[in-house]
Order: C-alpha cells, then structure tokens, then sequence
DNA sequence: CACGCCATGTAAAAAGTTACATGATTGC
DNA sequence: GCAATCATGTAACTTTTTACATGGCGTG
C-alpha cells in the first residue's frame, strides 16, 4: 500500500468516483497518470477496499463507478493517524533553473519568471472557481471538521495562498534581477 | 537527460563537489539518494559534462572532486533557456491524510498539524542559518543576478517564506478544528 | 476532418527507493 | 562499545512515465 493508493482511499471516501474522475482529482495532490490508476484500482478491488459497479451512459462510454468500503475506510483511518509521515517531495524544475540563473542574461531570466507567474495564475483561476463552488454549497459558512467538504476546503485554500505567496516571491527576484547589484539590504521585518 | 542531471550541473555550476555533497547539497531541491547520484555523476563524466579527480583526505575517506566541464555548462544554459518547463510534482503524504481528516477524531487531527509544525519548524531552523551564513558573506548588500550566490540565495528565501506560510496555515485549519462548525465567513480580504 | 474530451486498459522503459557492501574516524 | 559522519559503489525492487491500443461524441 503505498500514497497513491490512500489518495485514492482519501478520494474515494469523499465521494465515489470512476477512475478518469479519480486522475483528474488527483491534481489537488500530484498528476498520476491513468495508466498507473487504473491496475492500482483493481488491485485495491482484489483486496476489497473497494467494489465497483458499471454504470451505462448515453453519448458517453460507460465507467466503472467506484466506491470505498468499510475495509477500506478502516484502512484508510488507520494510516492517517498511525503511519509516520513521509518527507514531503517537491520536485520542480523550474527551481533548478533558478538556482543557476546566473548563466542566464537578464532579459530570459525575467522572461522565465514571467512564465511562471503565468502559470501560477492560470492555475489560480482554476483554484478560485473550485473555492466559489465550495462556497456557494456552503453559502457563508465556514466548514467545520464534521463538514464532508472540510479537507477539500482546507486544501484548496492552501493552494491558493502558496499560489499567491509564489507570485510575490517571483516578483521580488525580478525586482533584484533588474536592479543593479549591491544595493543595501532593508532591516529585517519582525 | 533528466531533471536529476540539471540538478547536479546546476550545483557544480556554482561549485565543485563530491558526489556525497551534491547528495546533501540536493535537498534545495528534492532529497535524491546516493543510490541514485553516485551513477549518474558517472554517465554525466562518460558525457563529457563533468570531470573530476581523486583528492586525498586525511582522517577521512578519499573523495571524487567533481566539476562541471564547458560542455556540461553549456548544456545546462541551453536546457535553463530554452527547454519548456515540466510540470512541478509536490508529493506530500500529509496532504492526503488532510483530505480525509474528517475520519479522525479532533484530537489526533489536531496532533496531526502539531507534527507538522514541528516538522517545518524544524527545517525553519536549518534554512535560517543557511540564510545567515549568505547574509555574513555578503555583509549587508542584496546580491543582485551577477553575484555567484544570487540563485541559491533566491532559493532559500523561497523556502523560508513557504515555511512561514504553511505553518500560519496549520494554525488557522487547527483553529476550524477547535471551534464548532457553521461560523460566518468573514468577508474577503482585498 | 482533425482535435479534444470521455473512458479504459496493457507493455516497456525510466526514475527512484531500499537493501547489501565496505571501512576509517570522532563523539557519547 | 555503539552510533553517526564521511565516502563510494552495486543489486533488487517499486514507482512513475511514455507509448501503444481502442472508440464514440461534440466543436471549430
């Protein structure tokens, strides 16, 4: 049993999902792709964490609906409150590009800081729809623990503040870039 | 050539290194294993981008001295300047079990997000004396984009102001933990 | 008519982790 | 004496990515 069969688990208890729902989901953790989704869901039905049903659509192939079960459920509750957390992994290349960005002249740098941001705000765009969403559901209330959207909600809402935080962080290191060398430091805040 | 390679180019660009360094030297990055790097330094010298030689220790074992060749930089400036950047993977356990926090109980929840800010606390420690080891060497200036730090020092400011962020962030879903549900939403900030 | 979305799957290759291996030195 | 740090490597295994495969429906 590894993370990505609890994300699936931790989806799944949200709410029941056929596989390509579960890959597009996935993005509020890290991309999976579809191919390493779909043999896991089986092998999670072999040991009946979950079950399945197939459901028929019109103007849509069928999909295998997939539900957690109560086995399931007590392995998922298991894991989060007993196994150590694992180091955390962020893999980003643009960062190693940042680190040796002294290579590069000052137009490309601010040209690669600009993509991001513009990436970083695309994905903004999506994060803030999801949260409205939330919102309306919730209209004015702030979710509780007991909340079935709690997790969900905490979540989205760190996406957005990182997102944010990520774009000022960029426009800072552009600010330096385009700005001659030497300049003195500002005391330190706090 | 995968990201990993760029990682280790991008540390020798700055610096020569043993491959034991560059192994601890990643976790700027991600946490690679020596498993991993010890063979890949060796397909990057069969390449023709690093070079390196033997250099003898006294009270300690001999080490490869690793440095990046001419070739290996102009590699790395083709790749920072001109490869499309990959979507960044952050793969954090954590994350997942907050998805589904509605399982656990508001005590072991709020345990949860205890370990976790002891975790980034922890970190918080090592980042800042990094932090303070580039401030003494640069005495009081801001290094702008020429300075051989410049890149690395982004990257720790990055990683110190992420760290605040999450851990504010651990305090306020704590804070929805403690109180009951269904308070009203504050109005949105900005 | 081509492309993207929905929907599922398998196979091969690459990347990453864990375990096996060695060995001196320093601190508790 | 035992564990940790320095220092390098290989082998087995797991995880992830890329590519191969299929097929209807809607949109420009």
């Amino acid at each position: 049993m590894n993370a990505l069969s609890y994300a699936l688990l931790s989806m799944l208890f949200r709410k029941s999902c056929s596989g390509y729902e579960l890959m597009k989901m996935m993005g509020v953790f890290w991309q999976a792709k579809h191919s390493q989704i779909y043999p896991l869901l089986a092998k999670l039905e072999q040991k009946e964490l979950v079950t399945y049903e197939h459901v028929g659509q019109t103007g849509k192939p069928d999909k295998k609906l997939y539900s957690i079960t109560d086995l399931g459920t007590a392995a998922l509750k298991e894991w989060i409150d007993h196994s150590p957390a694992a180091v955390p992994v962020q893999r980003d290349e643009f960062l190693i590009k940042v680190y040796a960005i002294g290579l590069s002249d000052p137009n490309t740098a601010i040209q690669l800081f600009e993509e991001r941001i513009a990436m970083l705000m695309e994905k903004a765009a999506y994060l803030q729809s999801q949260v409205s969403e939330m919102d309306e559901l919730m209209n004015g209330m702030l979710p509780g623990m007991n909340d079935k959207h709690f997790g969900r909600y905490l979540l989205y809402q760190r996406r957005v503040l990182t997102g944010r935080e990520e774009i000022e962080w960029c426009k800072w290191a552009m600010s330096l870039i385009a700005k001659p060398s030497g300049q003195a430091r500002p005391a330190a805040e706090e």
